[in-house]
Order: C-alpha cells, then structure tokens, then sequence
DNA sequence: GCTTGAAGCTGCGGATATCGCAACCGCGAG
DNA sequence: CTCGCGGTTGCGATATCCGCAGCTTCAAGC
C-alpha cells in the first residue's frame, strides 16, 4: 500500500490544489529536509535538523507531513542490471480510441514500470523492464500490442545508462 | 556524493561480474529484504528481521552490503508535480559523431533526469523536467539542440503520468 | 581427516535515535 | 486584548542502531 508510486497518489486525487498548482506551500527549510533524504532516506531526524538549522522533532512532524501529503516518499531504488532484469526498452505507442484506458491496461502490466500520456508522435510512452531478450520479445509484441486500441510500437532498447538521478525538486 | 544514482555508479565501475551478467548472488532472502525497503525505506532492521527470519544484526549487515555494492539505495522521491516542475518531457535525439561524448553533455544538465542510450530510430532518449513552458523551451531549443553532435531533436511533451514504480527486482 | 580462513549469523550492551506529550511562541481573527 | 491555531521546542520513556565477540558453516589445502 505504502509501496503505491507517487505519480499513482496524484493521478488518483481529486483536482486540489495539490495536482493543480505548485502544490502545498513548500518553503525553503522542507526543500533543505527533502534535500537531505534524497542523500540519505535514513538520516537521523537530528542530523538533519542540525543541517537545516530544526528541532528534532520540528524535523520529525514536517517529514511525516511530506509523506502524508503523498510530496515525497522515502523508498529503496534497485539497479535493474544488479537484480536481474538485463533487457530494458523505451517504448512508443499509437493509439486509436481512448487513449487513457489504454494507458491503464499497459500500467497494469507489471514489467512496465512507466507509463505516461504525451503529446507529438506518440500517444504514450511506456518503459519496459523484462528479464532477457525473450521477455522482451513476448511483453511488447504479445502483451503491449494485444492491447484493443493500440494501433502501432516503435521499440527504442537500452543500451547504455548514462544517468538517472531522483533529485527533483531540489536545484 | 550518496546521491550519486545507481545507474552512474553501475556506469563507472569496471567490468566485473557486477556490470555484466546478473550481478551478485541476490538470494530470496536479499530480495525479500529489499522489498521490505520498497515498501517504507525507514523501517527498522528488527521489523525487516521478523519479517524475512532473521536477526536485527544480520539484516543490518546486509542492507549495508546491499548499499555499499551499490545494489539498492535508500532516497526520498518527491513527485514532480508538487514541488513545482509543471513541465516534463521525452525527447528523442539523433546524434552524429560520438554518441556518448553527447550523452555526456546531456547528462550533466541539471535538467535532465534521465538519459539513455538506445538502438532504434533515435540514438538517445533524455528526460526533462522542467518549471514551466518557457522553461523547457529553452533547455531544448537552446541547450540541448546546442550540443555539439546533435542532429536532430523530436519531443514528447508529457500530458498525464500514469504509473512509475520503482519496484525493480520484486516480480 | 584435520586444520585453516573466510563469510555469515547471533546475542548483547552501550550509545543514539525515535516518539509522544505538554508547554511555548507568533500571529491573525474576532 | 483575548482567543485559537499552526508550528516549534524541550524532555523523558522507549525503541533502535551499532560495534563487538563468539559461534557455525563451508570450502580449500595438505
């Protein structure tokens, strides 16, 4: 439960301010808080009420807030090449109908790890993790194109990471 | 310097097992950890312990492998959204030239999340996120278009996020 | 078969951190 | 001025973290 993504938290609210706007006032001192969990999930509340100049337990409840808020969550992020999964793929795709549902039917799936709705030549986008190149191989030509309303795929396969960062919100 | 992503660490190090084929012996018993760090990453050792049927002291010591290996890492992520980046997209690039040298060039702009390397129609694929519209006009147009090598460009400019998980290695 | 060494687990105690709570402050509304 | 509220602080009681010593397992070497 805990373990539902962020961008899936705010896909499900309401239209609040939340999803609309900036969000929930964020000042500078939470910015400095999320900064220092980006670097650390587990830092101790003390150390980084020492680092943005807080009380322990200041730091405590505005953290507890944060991830209350669905602002941030403070999980563990895997290689994929260390655990496993050696095939990975950007995947475009052309829809015909509702564009949405689609969307849903591929989120569902568990070797997609991303999807989101664009604009230009691609209806969606969606990032696959598979185990090997036979994985792959089944999850977009059986699986993403048996999907009723997807017209068309344009595969893109990794081959090389050169960055993943998960520092938004802090520049 | 513990900000430093998973996939750069992956990157820089050399090729031993870890790099090329599935890493280092993952057991169930890792696995099953790792997933109950998916789930909250500041659960306390003895929680994880009780869980997988193991010591407070031997969970420790291998979360700490896990770390130091370079396996996992334990980070607050915030969605985009919230903490006032409006503006995302998907951008294709065509290189001539040295691909990664380019890669390169695009990896270090705070702006991009995300750069891989891909076969397929575009030999890059580059994440950005972005404050507002002004904001990711100029990071395409201006500096990434400015990179030398760069070819061409295609963007796909976020509508809606369905789904991101960050669940690698729990199937 | 015995020794040796490395790797991994356990249990334990001292140092730390977390948690809940009551009190305190600043500030706008009435 | 007073009231109420959100956010903060300080402080004990409890739980967690951390380092260490000892035990077991297992494979290598002779």
């Amino acid at each position: 439960m805990h373990s539902e993504a962020v961008a899936s938290r705010s896909a499900d609210q309401k239209d609040t301010r939340e999803s609309r706007n900036g969000g929930p006032q964020l000042d500078a001192v939470s910015l400095a808080i999320i900064e220092q969990l980006q670097e650390d999930g587990r830092r101790p509340y003390a150390a980084i009420g020492k680092a943005v100049g807080l009380s322990e337990a200041a730091v405590r409840q505005r953290v507890q807030k944060l991830l209350d808020q669905g602002v941030m969550q403070i999980v563990a992020v895997t290689d994929p090449l260390t655990v496993g999964f050696r095939r990975q793929a950007m995947v475009g795709v052309n829809v015909e109908g509702d564009v949405e549902s689609v969307a849903e039917a591929l989120a569902a799936m568990s070797e997609c790890e991303y999807v989101v709705m664009t604009a230009g030549s691609f209806d969606l986008m969606v990032e696959v993790v598979c185990e090997d190149d036979d994985h792959l191989l089944e999850v977009i030509n059986r699986r993403i194109r048996a999907v009723p309303g997807v017209r068309s795929t344009e595969s893109f396969v990794y081959l090389k990471l050169k960055k993943q960062t998960y520092m938004w919100g802090t520049r």
